[in-house]
DNA sequence: AAAAGTAGTAGACAGTGTCTACGAAATAGT
DNA sequence: ACTATTTCGTAGACACTGTCTACTACTTTT
């Protein structure tokens, strides 16, 4: 076998396909496109995916490992000994990675594009979502809305972000002025759900 | 011409379009399949629209609609003196419309399918936000983060509701248990956001 | 060295959106 | 009333898609 450096066609197919979607975003994505742009044949794809969506699904994947990684990035800035400055500052790191990856981000919720029955989708979206249950679970030992339901606090924050991300990517947010300072949304959803006034962090990334 | 009852085609190209988002989901929606259920040849749409995307646009403008009459429906219930358990009832009519309208509700943002600059699809999907934006400005009036732009803020809590209803859709709330109690997550994020436990309203539509 | 399996190619098939030429039917103009 | 013209639906074509099936090299195993 050679030594180094040749990437498995496989994982070769994952990175072009994320490569489209970070160049042109999800609209004209399609097997045949991702095989010519890999310098493969149109039916190359087929041999390592048993279909698009199979293909699609990992990159999916790759994807919500990004968000939690955007997450723990975020998280590291903020106060460990604050949980609801935790979920605050998890908020900004959920939300910037959706700004700075619009393709990918869209697709992870595309379910008629990726095959949720994919495994490893399914793994990477619930630990996702895992990880904002623990950061709820410690809001809630330190008295935020310690009654309620552990999953339930944690869909309706997800569901805040979530929708504060998608509608900014599709432009339905401020339809009157056109811009929009998504920061300034986040940072108003933070007050709203925890009572606090958190700065958007600065660094890049 | 005849007197009465012969809908026009194009109207009848939108609501042949809508029945199929109603029964089979906006995953096999496209010209052809449109024009079969209407019983015409698989051209005949495009007299009426350039585009599919227009004729799709034109379905998600009637969903704006559509989805307007839910929230007034869920605030004739409601305390008119009480300018936050409307914001509470608004949001169970938004939810409600997108768990009882699944297709059109993921075709109205959908700007691949959708034509996003046709006229009436912008002028209905401004309307809707207008109508929270409005629901916000009472209750900014009584002192509900009066110090807020009154756009930031309902963008903030429409993407609550657009998220609850989103990720309720995709399944991806609850992902361990894989059943999900809309109501009670709606209730959560009233509470959340304003602070007031309303019990979902139990009319049917 | 022979056999088996892997991975890529190329062609076909059914399906799509859109364009064009064509025909029929209703309307408008004189 | 008889053209002329516009309207509306049809049918065929074109380029494109995802997927399937042979076929062909090249590896790996035995």
């Amino acid at each position: 076998m050679t030594v180094v450096a040749t990437l498995s066609t496989r994982t070769r197919l994952i990175a072009t396909a994320r490569d489209y979607l970070d160049a042109e975003g999800l609209d004209g994505i399609g097997l045949r496109e991702i095989a010519r742009r890999a310098g493969l044949s149109h039916g190359a794809p087929l041999r390592h995916f048993p279909t698009l969506g199979a293909l699609l699904a990992a990159v999916a994947a790759e994807g919500f490992r990004d968000l939690q990684r955007s997450v723990d990035h975020a998280l590291v800035l903020a106060d460990p000994t604050a949980p609801r400055e935790r979920l605050a500052a998890a908020a900004y790191g959920y939300v910037r990675f959706a700004a700075a990856n619009p393709g990918v981000f869209g697709l992870m919720f595309r379910s008629d594009l990726c095959d949720t029955s994919d495994s490893e989708y399914a793994t990477e979206g619930s630990a996702a979502f895992g990880q904002l249950v623990d950061l709820v679970v410690d809001a809630q030992a330190s008295g935020f809305h310690p009654g309620a339901v552990p999953a339930e606090l944690a869909g309706v924050l997800w569901s805040t972000m979530h929708g504060l991300a998608s509608l900014h990517l599709h432009d339905a947010l401020a339809p009157t002025t056109g811009q929009t300072d998504l920061d300034a949304l986040v940072r108003l959803a933070n007050l709203l759900a925890f009572g606090v006034s958190t700065p958007p962090p600065e660094e890049l990334s």
